[in-house]
DNA sequence: AATGAATGAGCCTTCATTCAT
DNA sequence: TATGAATGAAGGCTCATTCAT
């Protein structure tokens, strides 16, 4: 048999630490990082615990990466999107965006979950700190781009409300789970930001 | 020579539980409950780990106590605002209640943090679930209230965005700490709220 | 008021200290002396935690009181008993013996209970264990002396059995409980000890 | 390189667990249930805390695997007896059976020490209870069939009579250990059971 | 004599991490 | 690369004992 080669062991490395992460981000928005142990982990994952060590070098790190890969995911999807809005005029950019932050908040429940809980109990983990605050100064930044597009005078404050708006709803979305009618929350908000009230 | 009066042990327990809870909140809310040892509770209210468990039965129901104690107050601080309210006008009362919730925020800064900390990492403890869950309803009912009072047709459902966005505010209060300018979002949310735009 | 005399200081001390002793013989005899803290003896008694050490030094050393106490007794009753013996035929005594013997199981089964079980963890507490193998000595001396006076050849053999076979019977009332029919097992032993077996 | 082998993983398990068992029941004979500690038993079998509870799930457990091991190891001597009995003469098996329980006695004084040490000590720990009261059961049918075998009218009662006999006897080996002459009371006793005192 | 608040050692248990294979 | 046995620190909790009053 042929040895493996490079590309070959590159490759299953990375599909590893894939299934890894996949395993980890679920039962970290699941159970809490706490409550989590790599052994769960592990077995969720298929793989022995040790194995996981050869990917990551600790459980915070692991924890890291796993927020890291999160919003990358969320940036990769957010950024198709924003190729699609350049062709767009102001109001169906202003319309777009309020529907792709609902349309992702429900694709990736989990990982808004894992975010907010970990926003919370940064205190001890500035590496991951400093992940969390870059995503939600990105979500504000956007939103600063699509109100001033549409006029806005007082664009900066006016992101940070609608930023605010934005997490708070998703907060309620994650803590009152199948009871929050996110749908009618979502229709108000549109035709809200999207008639004339600037 | 004559052993203590129940009324001088009885001020003991009163004193070292409320010690105990002041340093449990403070704690809960920075670190978060997982991070929180019973050893460092202890040390942080300067009594023996021992000790606290005279007054709390577990760490659970202790974290249960601080969460009811925190509401209480929050409850007592709103009751006697709800009275100076009723003599208002609607507009007054909306304006009012808005400063209302800015003004707890900013006191009660670290009830808020260990409610959303909260809200976010308990799984599998039913009682506090349902304590937290409560006062989210209990902010909703009131803001209901208020818009209904203000003549907004669709009340329920813009009780909701209100919620959210308040929640959405505190949070991002929260989260980024002395960066965020609350004043600057409290002036603009007010203005929003207190023109003509139902 | 009249200061207390020394007599009444020292009656009250006996009652306390009796009480505490008999409240700790209840709880040692049922939950084993592991199960059974200081705090619960102290409910029990009616007193405070802080007032039994003012009678015993320990813990050990109460369990040690309790087993002396329990001793003195089944030795004031067995003396009492050796009393009546001494104007009886060598059968009459024999069979009173016995009897004696199934009377005392029943009435001081809480007494056995606790005595069994200690014997069982002598290894750590050599003041106790001395307690409960003088106790044993003394059954089996008694035994030694009624078999002889029965006209048994080998008598000290033969005691040694009889003891045996009477705290067999015991430890299996202890341990079946209300599942034990005591008064089938005793009419027959008496039978075979009180014929013409020698 | 290669990962260790499911057959060498599976024996050095059965390695580990066996050497945890033996050094608890040790201990738990010797000590107690209650005096023995995790860290004692882990420390005897020359392992880390840790590692125990990667065999068994908690300190209850343990001790019933320990109990459960016990009495198979009896049962197994037990039973390889009984085979050789089936050719005997009724007196022959009466002799035999008890001497075979003698030597069993000598040969597992750990665990009789053991059993009688939990009989008296477990309160609220039904499984191991039932293991233990069966156990008591067990021996008490061999016997009845024995008497029965020889002719005793009323076998029943004497089968209690004899297990208690026993078992009183057991009890005097364990408490007085080297003092108590057991061989002495074990010509006594066959000597009894194989004549003709029905 | 009497109280119970307070202490601290020790218990059982969990789990991130290491390591021989 | 891959395994899981093994470790050890730390966590929540209990309880005998002390002490100020």
């Amino acid at each position: 048999m042929a040895p493996k080669t490079n590309e070959q062991f590159k490759q299953i490395r990375k599909e590893s630490k894939a299934k890894i992460l996949v395993a980890s981000l679920e039962l970290f928005a699941i159970d809490g990082y706490h409550n989590t142990s790599i052994s769960k982990i592990a077995k969720h994952a298929g793989i022995s615990k040790g194995l996981l060590y050869n990917y990551f070098e600790s459980k915070e790190e692991l924890l890291k990466e796993v927020v890291v890969m999160s919003l990358e995911d969320a940036m990769t999807i957010s950024e198709e999107m924003l190729v699609q809005l350049s062709e767009m005029s102001p109001s169906e950019v202003m319309k777009t965006s309020l529907e792709m932050f609902f349309q992702m908040l429900i694709e990736n429940k989990t990982m808004w979950k894992l975010t907010f809980s970990l926003a919370m109990q940064i205190t001890n983990m500035p590496s991951i700190t400093e992940v969390i605050l870059k995503m939600f100064g990105d979500v504000l930044q956007q939103f600063e781009m699509v109100l001033q597009l549409n006029g806005y005078e007082d664009y900066k404050t006016e992101a940070k409300l609608l930023a605010a708006q934005l997490d708070g709803i998703a907060l309620h979305y994650i803590i009152f789970e199948k009871t929050y009618n996110l749908e009618e929350v979502k229709e108000k908000l549109i035709h809200k930001y999207c008639k004339n009230e600037k």
